[in-house]
RNA sequence: GGCGGGGUAGCUCAGUGGUAGAGCAGGGGACUCAUAAGCCCUUGGUCGGUGGUUCAAAUCCGCCCCCCGCUACCA
């Protein structure tokens, strides 16, 4: 692996397999998404990880509720997830499911290394339990005349069960923990949830049952009551021993991911992960229990986990599929395409905090910024330079102000994305789309396209300034193409075609030459080429009703 | 109840002491290369309420109201 280049992985958390996706799902993948696509451009070495989480007692559940199997069940729903993923161009280097073999070696190792680490141990969990459900938190239960019962199967009597399983001594990491977000106080941002969590870090931590009684749908707890082995001599795992809590596998994904357990060199590459991109929900999960599970098996913690908010519907209530209030991501390719759904979700919705958005804002979105602020500056600008120009790619001028405001622009634009501010990123850069817009306004072409043809001089600098104008204008469509190729993958190389321009990149932005010599002022401006015909990239819409919210 | 986030123009949001902002939507205008797009101008807000601190508060402090999330083993 002689591979000098930066390192760059990044995951986000892994889907629960229950259900269809929903846009509000895939919004984190796709700014994961974003940011992967980002680095691979700049020539880093690039690992993306999504996948789906698919263990549970509600899983299997749902699975007997269908009259199916688990894995036939999840099956299904994960195929679900990847071909949403696949209408949104979402590229992962790997798409990992919890069932996936490896993933279970390496959530045994981890209980293996815990284990000899003394951080592993047995006791007993009882509280109340739905049969349909599972443990219920004292918070999810009602108090009633006929006793607690559970709000979602009130017919269905509660009972108070205790359980032999294994504790993980989270207890043990407190200390540590706080030091470390003191140390690093970018592991988790925006730094209000870094001090939610701290603050709860501070509040006390209790350890964490980590295993279910019996052989249910979960991977295999590898070590019996006596310590030994649950492996049995016929291969299979004794059903006593139980099964792993399901959110104690779920984190593990991300090493799995990385070549943990099986390919030590590929996981001493890739481990810790640069980033992981996380909901609100389950911040405590990824910067607490999961930093601790890991040093508990000497391994790093990652470098830093980004916590998004949600979309909200309006009023503010969240969106979900329990509420029935979210956007089928293909219904909303279908309305945008690819890129479309791409780039609105991520301009409307901030990365760092929640969002109310609707159907309509989505369309009035794609239509400002999309159809007519830059398709129609990609437009404008081919059609100019096919109409004055005969179709000669013009270069770019070294002092205008496109390239003064370019040079402004890019820094700004690359400090928001990398910290994960991708809303703010786009705003950074569509300013730009908006001075290239003024310009043409500014410099009038169709009138320096009059003055040549009275000839004289006075027709000579008007050649002159007209091909400077519009060499700056292609050039100001080329970089904005560039720089925004991660959000629109899709449309940057239709775009660099019309404006005459191989595109170097492969589909998932590998391969090609590093991003930001790319995206220099002008360098490319000395080649010759033809631009092809215009071609409209982003259709202007009509405002439809909301197909996601629609009866039906 | 506790902790956290939020309540600023029709909509989505910037704005942590010094004469209220952006984008979109709405209205008007001049143009015409362009996806009836773009450009210029513009309507529009007692900054959730209330009481304080201050020469000065959206911005600091107190109290109150409303929305959302979390409050440990559904994920």
């Amino acid at each position: 692996m002689a591979d000098n280049r930066p390192r760059f992985y990044v995951t986000t958390a892994i889907a629960y397999a229950n259900n269809q996706p929903g846009l509000h799902t895939l919004y984190e993948v796709i700014g994961a998404d974003v940011i992967a696509r980002w680095h691979r451009m700049l020539g880093d070495d690039t690992r993306f990880l999504t996948g789906t989480d698919e263990h549970s007692v509600n899983i299997a559940q749902r699975a007997a509720e269908e009259g199916m199997t688990p894995r036939a069940f999840v099956d299904e729903k994960v195929e679900l997830f990847r071909s949403s993923e696949n209408l949104l161009a979402i590229t992962p280097d790997r798409f990992i499911r919890t069932t996936d073999p490896d993933h279970y070696r390496s959530a045994q190792e981890m209980v293996r290394r815990s284990h000899a680490k003394g951080d592993i141990y047995l006791g007993t969990y009882d509280g109340w339990y739905c049969p349909n459900e599972g443990f219920r938190t004292t918070s999810e239960v009602l108090e009633t005349a006929r006793g607690t019962i559970c709000p979602n199967h009130p017919e269905v009597p509660l009972q108070w069960l205790t359980e032999r399983n294994w504790f993980f001594r989270l207890s043990a990491y407190q200390e540590r923990l706080e030091r470390h977000f003191v140390d690093h106080p970018d592991f988790v941002q925006p730094d209000f949830r870094r001090n939610e969590m701290l603050g709860f870090i501070r509040s006390g931590l209790e350890d964490l049952s980590i295993s279910r009684a019996g052989g249910g749908w979960g991977i295999p707890f590898p070590i019996a009551e006596n310590g030994e082995s649950a492996l049995r001599e016929d291969g299979s795992w004794d059903p006593e021993a139980g099964t792993i809590y399901v959110w104690y596998d779920a984190l593990i994904n991300y090493i799995t991911g990385a070549g943990f357990p099986d390919d030590p060199a590929l996981f001493a590459h890739w481990w810790p992960a640069d980033l992981h991109v996380i909901g609100k929900d389950i911040a405590r999960f990824h910067t607490i229990f999961w930093p601790a599970m890991l040093w508990s098996a000497d391994l790093d913690a990652p470098r830093h986990v980004w916590v998004h908010g949600w979309l909200l519907v309006k009023g503010g209530e969240r969106m979900s599929k329990s509420r029935g209030n979210f956007f089928d991501p293909n219904d909303v390719v279908a309305a945008l395409g690819s890129d479309g759904a791409r780039y609105v979700t991520l301009a409307e919705v901030a990365f760092d905090r929640d969002t109310e958005v609707s159907w309509e804002s989505f369309i009035r979105r794609y239509n400002a910024d999309l159809a007519n602020d830059f398709g129609n500056l990609v437009n404008r600008t081919v059609s100019m330079a096919n109409r004055y120009l005969a179709g000669e790619r013009p270069g770019a001028s070294d002092g205008g102000t496109l390239r003064t405001a370019w040079e402004a622009t890019l820094p700004v634009y690359r400090a928001q994305l990398e910290g994960c501010l991708l809303h703010a990123a786009l705003a950074t850069l569509w300013e730009f789309v908006g001075a290239a817009n003024r310009l043409v306004d500014a410099e009038k072409p169709w009138e320096l396209a009059k003055t040549i043809k009275l000839g004289g001089a006075d027709g000579e600098s008007a050649a002159l300034r007209l091909s400077a104008v519009l060499g700056d204008l292609v050039e100001a469509c080329r970089l904005i193409a560039l720089a925004g190729a991660p959000f629109l993958p899709a449309s940057a190389p239709r775009i660099l075609a019309q404006l005459g321009y191989p595109y170097p990149y492969a589909s998932d932005g590998n391969a090609g030459p590093p991003l930001l010599g790319e995206l220099a002022w002008g360098t490319h401006s000395g080649e010759e080429g033809r631009l092809e015909q215009a071609e409209p990239l982003f259709p202007r819409l009509d405002v439809e009703p909301d197909p996601g919210l629609a009866p039906g």
